[in-house]
RNA sequence: GUCCCGUUCGUCUAGAGGCCUAGGACACUGCCCUUUCACGGCGGCGACACGAGUUCGAAUCUCGUACGGGAUACCA
């Protein structure tokens, strides 16, 4: 059989990385065992749904490189055939009319809490005669679920679940408008997809019990159910704004790379020994269910940030280039080179893309330009003669990297001086600043003319 | 309220009755390396929520308590 599973979310806000994560492993497990991802994106709710929620996904999951198989289902272009189910299940006497109003339910629903006992809804409409019914209440369709025995549900990663019946009040399938709800939809357009597998957040859990009614009421095969524990911020209560970044994009903008944040979300709820850095093809063989944990993690800022360093140390040079370049809003060709020449040196120093980019402003800066508190403390009139005498040293002579060093060191040598003495007054000069890639790879991606401008400029 | 789920270092986790004096990673921290900053190397700190029980033996099994979370919609 093949395996196969969906990614299902409800447009209706941003894609938060508790999403993306289902989505993720959702995507792992069918690749894992050669099945199919599908993706449908619950917009069931009109209201609520809008097309940019709807793009905002398509472009998470595009970023993270989730890729889904088939056309994107819309859940709404399919509501005639869950109307069509219900029909059926009404027919076969699965599902009832039922006519209580909206102001009945909330009478009952009261009456039930001054009474401080637990409202079961059992509708009188489940066996009482249609032809009671009132003319002026359009009816919604309830599915007639067991009232006797339990509902079990076998999950993959919670375990043996089950509730006992008469907890499980009559579900409206179809609402009085004729359209369905979504714990009806889902069941349709999973069954109808094929899908073997719904893997989801376990806030659903509980609707995983209604839903298997619905099955049996069809007489469909029930799909496996793993329900994975949800993610928490870092205060360990549910994921919301004041979190920080909750959506992917913002994660994208706060310079973290999609292989990093995949790496992360695969370890938040997963494990597998002590495997900490994987691949994406390490992950899509390693993935199973069974590691997948039960109880909800939170948000580590401080973990993402070290892999995000970890992968930004392998990343290709030229990449992230042009995403620091775009960041820094950089156009001339010539500071464009002194960017992509001193980046391997760069992105050593650098945890974020925010910070790579921060690292490499002083390539874009124009003399003259301003010192920060510590690299103008450096900048002592001693320092500057040295700094004369450094830039006519390297006048003449190759300017390569090899050669560089070897001046300097001579230079530190003749005078007495610790090479590192010799290093930060130049590195002061050249950025600003007193933090660098190493003194030699600095000058060589400034260049001869832009470097010794600076070292002169300084030395003045 | 009721139903369901969960609880190992600050965080993510390893652990499926003896291999556990509970392992790894991040964070924090000491030292080394060093051309600044990083990287790296070697150390340190630090947890089985609590209480009963089963067992020769429990982080692992059972029950209870506490504390979290979720669900209880003509939302998804």
């Amino acid at each position: 059989m093949t395996i196969r599973t969906r990614f299902a979310p409800s447009p209706t806000g941003l894609l938060h990385i508790g999403g993306a994560r289902t989505a993720l492993f959702n995507y792992l497990f069918s690749r894992h065992y050669g099945g199919e991802f599908l993706l449908r994106v619950e917009d069931t709710d009109r209201e609520r749904s809008t097309d940019a929620a709807t793009q905002v996904i398509l472009e998470g999951l595009e970023w993270l490189g989730i890729r889904h198989d088939g056309q994107t289902v819309f859940q709404s272009s399919r509501q005639s055939r869950h109307a069509e189910v219900a029909w059926q299940m009404l027919e076969a006497g699965h599902a009832y009319r039922c006519y209580l109003s909206p102001a009945e339910l909330t009478a009952m629903r009261e009456q039930a809490a001054a009474e401080k006992r637990p409202f079961r809804l059992v509708s009188p409409w489940r066996d009482r005669d249609p032809a009671d019914a009132p003319s002026d209440v359009k009816p919604v369709i309830r599915l007639r679920a067991p009232r006797e025995g339990e509902t079990v549900v076998e999950d993959l990663v919670q375990g043996t679940v089950r509730v006992a019946n008469v907890e499980l009040d009559d579900m409206i399938i179809l609402r009085s408008d004729g359209t369905p709800t979504y714990q009806h939809a889902v069941v349709v357009d999973d069954h109808d997809m094929a899908i073997t597998h719904v893997i989801r957040g376990d806030d659903h859990l509980t609707n995983a019990f209604r839903q298997s009614q619905v099955y049996q009421a069809n007489g469909w095969d029930i799909p496996r159910f793993a329900h994975i524990p949800l993610i928490h911020g870092a205060d360990g209560a549910k994921l919301s704004k004041r979190h920080g970044a909750v959506s992917v994009l913002e994660f994208r903008e706060q310079g973290f790379l999609p292989e990093a944040l995949c790496n992360y979300l695969l370890r938040l709820g997963w494990g597998h020994g002590d495997a900490e850095i994987l691949s994406r093809d390490e992950a899509i063989a390693l993935f199973d269910l069974d590691g997948v944990g039960r109880a909800a993690s939170r948000m580590d800022y401080a973990k993402l940030t070290n892999l995000n360093a970890h992968y930004l140390r392998q990343a290709d040079n030229d990449r992230l280039t042009a995403d620091v370049v775009a960041r820094l809003g950089v156009t001339d060709p010539a500071v464009i080179a002194r960017v992509r020449a001193l980046m391997p040196g760069l992105r050593e120093r650098a945890r974020t893309m925010v910070e790579l980019a921060a690292s490499a402003t002083f390539l874009t800066r124009v003399l003259p330009f301003d010192f920060d508190m510590k690299a103008a403390a450096l900048l002592t009139p001693e320092a500057k003669v040295m700094l004369a005498e450094v830039a006519t040293t390297l006048e003449s002579g190759p300017f390569t990297s090899e050669a560089i060093d070897a001046a300097l060191r001579g230079i530190a040598e003749a005078s007495g001086r610790k090479l590192g003495q010799v290093a930060q007054p130049i590195r002061a000069a050249l950025t600003g600043t007193t933090t660098s890639p190493p003194i030699d790879a600095t000058l060589v991606a400034l260049g001869r003319d832009e470097a010794l401008a600076r070292i002169r400029a300084a030395a003045a």
